[in-house]
DNA sequence: TTGGCATGAATTGCATGCAGAGCACCAAAA
DNA sequence: TTTTGGTGCTCTGCATGCAATTCATGCCAA
């Protein structure tokens, strides 16, 4: 027996640079989860794929505790399916789903433009014209890279211009699946063009403060996405053909 | 030392009646995260409490590893406030909180109540029409107590009537924290005949497949709900003054 | 060959140990 | 008397150990 009582965790470092660094650096389960959710919207985490507690926290560098914490949490936003004790999966996103999924985030953002026709305020509205006219200037350069980045940033700020957490924390919870949806259909140029002018009909109602368009307006755009998505899914596994 | 190798942890019973009993008996987690919102929601965890991770292993049987699971799942739903290494406490709600979740709940039902029109099948329309009958029967008795639960279970099945899941478990998540609203405006009275009334309409829109108007008449109906417990919450603390 | 059961490996679920963060209280200095 | 530094306690966060459950494999019997 060895009678030296050593510390029985891996060396933790004394996280000295809690608040000198940068980061505010929450917990490990934390970490987890986000580190998780990447590695599952990229696709590096396959649907269906089981998630093994130990293969997990090996590959993370941390115990399985926060682990089973982390999985808990991407459970309830719908990326993990949890069976009683049997490895968790990587959730499935079926064709039945992403109809769901985007019926539920376009009458979310509905609801969130009617409100933030009312609420949203000057600095806001400069900020939305400012990423619009960034994305019209992609646009005209035929440009497509930054488009999906500036996308979800005009739809998180108006959902944030509508002032209600719920709503807002809702919306969140949504976008890790659509964004799974959007990786896998391929052939995302087709809508560029109409996208680019909805926001841009969204933006004006917005300034117009004309709730019942902008959620209109918003919720059909997002209704739209939607079917190009699920249009896109089911074509690519009958090889595009093309060069 | 002792040589002897007795199990750690308390004995557990060996589950026997794991399926023989009634329940499907879900993990300790589980049941902890039911136990723990009841309480929260009944009150007997008031608002601002400190959850001590010891303290509520201890009273519920449990060790803490499935009590912290817990925490974090309800600090999802927004009923813990989860403050790093600090105790969890039970999250305030706050006028301005209230009027956030009814926007919410009635963007939901909106939605809910749009699809549903559509979609709602005969089984499901004749167990809304048998629940508003057995309302209105109540209601004609002057028998409030059975009230709530029915309001819920009519909200409830509209919701699942949009057969959207993403819709059903946002609207499932912002229910626990409508019901400590509802609890704490202590003159529910005041809307019964309006809420009836409503529930009727609603009904009769949905017969109709009426989306529109269904839509539009759930989301004023809950609107005005949440403004009648608005009220409720403002007056209780200046003293009832009344016997 | 095939059906049924036993055996065992893999894995979850829960309990518990240990280090560090945060807070309260007290003492000493200004 | 007020403020600052120290000291100890409490509690969280993470790591790890152990039993129960599940699935796969193989053996035996029909």
């Amino acid at each position: 027996m060895d009678p030296v009582r050593r510390p029985r965790g891996r060396p933790r470092k004394p996280v000295l640079l809690e608040s000198a660094g940068l980061g505010p650096r929450r917990g490990l389960h934390d970490q987890a989860v986000e580190r998780l959710r990447a590695l599952i919207v990229a696709g590096t985490l396959p649907a269906g794929a089981a998630l093994v507690e130990t293969e997990l926290s090996a590959a993370l560098g941390i115990s399985r505790t926060p682990v089973r914490e982390a999985l808990k949490l991407l459970a309830v936003e719908g990326l993990v399916e949890l069976r009683p004790n049997r490895s968790p999966r990587v959730a499935e996103l079926r064709a039945d789903a992403v109809t769901e999924l985007f019926e539920a985030i376009a009458a979310i953002e509905r609801a969130a433009a009617e409100l933030a026709a009312g609420r949203i305020g000057p600095a806001e509205l400069e900020r939305l014209r400012r990423l619009q006219a960034e994305m019209e200037a992609h646009h005209a350069a035929g440009d497509l890279a930054p488009y999906f980045a500036l996308n979800q940033q005009i739809h998180a700020l108006i959902v944030a211009s509508a002032r209600n957490a719920p709503l807002r924390e809702a919306h969140e919870a949504l976008h890790a699946r659509a964004e799974i949806a959007r990786r896998r259909a391929l052939d995302r140029r087709g809508r560029w063009d109409e996208s680019v002018a909805e926001h841009r009909a969204i933006l004006a109602a917005l300034e117009a403060r004309d709730a019942e368009r902008a959620g209109r307006l918003l919720a059909d755009h997002v209704g739209h996405t939607g079917a190009a998505l699920l249009a896109g899914l089911a074509g690519p596994d009958t090889k595009p053909d093309a060069a």
